[in-house]
DNA sequence: TCAGCTTAGGTTGCATGCAACCTCCGGTCA
DNA sequence: TGACCGGAGGTTGCATGCAACCTAAGCTGA
């Protein structure tokens, strides 16, 4: 998916994203230009550019002083953020029921929402599945989107989704740590798939608002019960981000 | 407004920005980065990060062979941005509608209807107090955002007021040109302020989000009343970036 | 006349040097 | 003992030079 040749900034982003998604880098701490430098291998003109865009992603907060730090996020937020994901998804759901353009437009919705299916068949229920997963359900919610035909909408979904514990499927992994199957999980989540897409072929744009909020909200009872066990949240993409409790400066390594 | 001394970056920013929304760049044009340095006084870097920035905005789009061009909206595609703008604002309804911290959290927002409200007395109707109209508008709907207390939102709806047309006071000055008198329409708008500020109060989430997403629907019929008359849309901020007709090709670049 | 090649010009992306700034530590004085 | 001050080190923000790239014009040949 990369015509151009990967150029410096475009590696500095991906390496710098990666690093602070994998928790190499500790919410809080301010980044280093030149440590950032060395460790990604580019100059210092397209790792800026990349510390900006990071940014703009929400992942990196400037410093009044200059330079950059790693964004810390609390509970609150990040239960704000799944609940602005739901509102998008279902303005995108609304949209798509009134706008799309019949079956065959379709068709890539359904096609998605029966692969899922198959996986969830008894016979096919193993953990070789689960990466699988997470790819048809993101494809999914973003045929939703492409069915809405709003850029705007679909640009303000890109952005939320930029938060890495907001993704459509970033608590699965939890789930599946927590329960020891993703099974239950998945096909709750699936049922309201298929309510969905019933609702869109019907043309009934306010359920499918509603189902798509409500699908969202499992993901919010989802961090509820992440945040009833010990350590679940470091299975959490950007788990690392997340601060518990209210000391911004332990969050910050001060050890 | 800033309390540090202004960067060359943030002229760069503030000044394209306002070429661009002043009509000086043509939408579809590719910017030479060393005419801009001319034109703007700063090195290239700072300018580069601002183009970036601008990028990340919406009002520019980077092109496939390096560089960036004035991005180009279509009408679909500025309704789409209002859309999401009553969306979003919606949403803080509902939020504010269930978070606010009682009569002594919502002062802020009945003072600034109160202040609107004076605005429309007949004694008081003159154009001096156009101005001044857009100034509490836009502290109303900020208002909003903060009484729901989610950053998420906050930011999405930054984000999507980045595009001119769709902030909350876009369509005034072209509804004062085509009636003659912003009377009318501010009235209207004014009631749903008072409708909304009432669903608030009573905590009616569902009610609030409603007349939020009619009140940004307003704009929306403003647009089209915009679009029957001639020349309508050069009133409107960021109007030049709007393709009118057909080709759609040349709109339709979106990431 | 038109397609294809060549070359010159201009542009972008990147690397690096420099100056101003902030931070932090040690010393000094009340 | 505690607060204040000064300097050294490190960091950021900015300016500019260089090489690769894209674009476009002009020439050649069929």
């Amino acid at each position: 998916m990369s015509p151009r040749p990967i150029s410096q900034g475009l590696a500095a982003t991906l390496g710098l994203r990666q690093m602070i998604i994998d928790g190499e880098l500790v919410a809080g701490d301010r980044l280093s230009e030149l440590a950032l430098v060395q460790r990604l291998g580019v100059s210092r003109t397209p790792l800026r550019l990349s510390l900006a865009q990071l940014e703009h992603e929400g992942l990196l907060e400037s410093l009044p002083a200059g330079g950059f730090a790693v964004r810390a996020f609390s509970i609150q937020q990040v239960a704000d953020a799944i609940d602005l994901r739901g509102v998008l998804e279902g303005s995108a759901a609304r949209l798509a029921a009134l706008r799309h353009g019949g079956l065959p437009d379709l068709a890539e919705l359904v096609g998605l929402a029966a692969q899922i299916d198959r996986l969830l068949l008894p016979d096919r229920a193993g953990v070789d599945d689960f990466g699988l997963y997470v790819e048809l359900n993101e494809r999914f919610h973003n045929e939703l989107f492409r069915l809405a035909c709003s850029d705007p909408l679909s640009d303000a979904y890109q952005r939320a989704l930029a938060l890495p514990f907001a993704a459509p499927s970033a608590f699965i992994a939890v789930q599946t740590d927590l329960s020891g199957s993703w099974y239950e999980t998945v096909a709750l989540a699936q049922q309201q798939h298929r309510e969905l897409l019933e609702a869109i072929e019907l043309r009934d744009g306010a359920r499918a608002e509603l189902v798509a909020r409500e699908h969202a909200s499992l993901a919010r009872s989802n961090l509820d019960d992440a945040l009833r066990a010990e350590h679940a949240l470091d299975k959490l993409p950007g788990g690392t981000l997340i601060r518990l409790g209210g000391d911004a400066a332990e969050a910050a390594g001060v050890g």
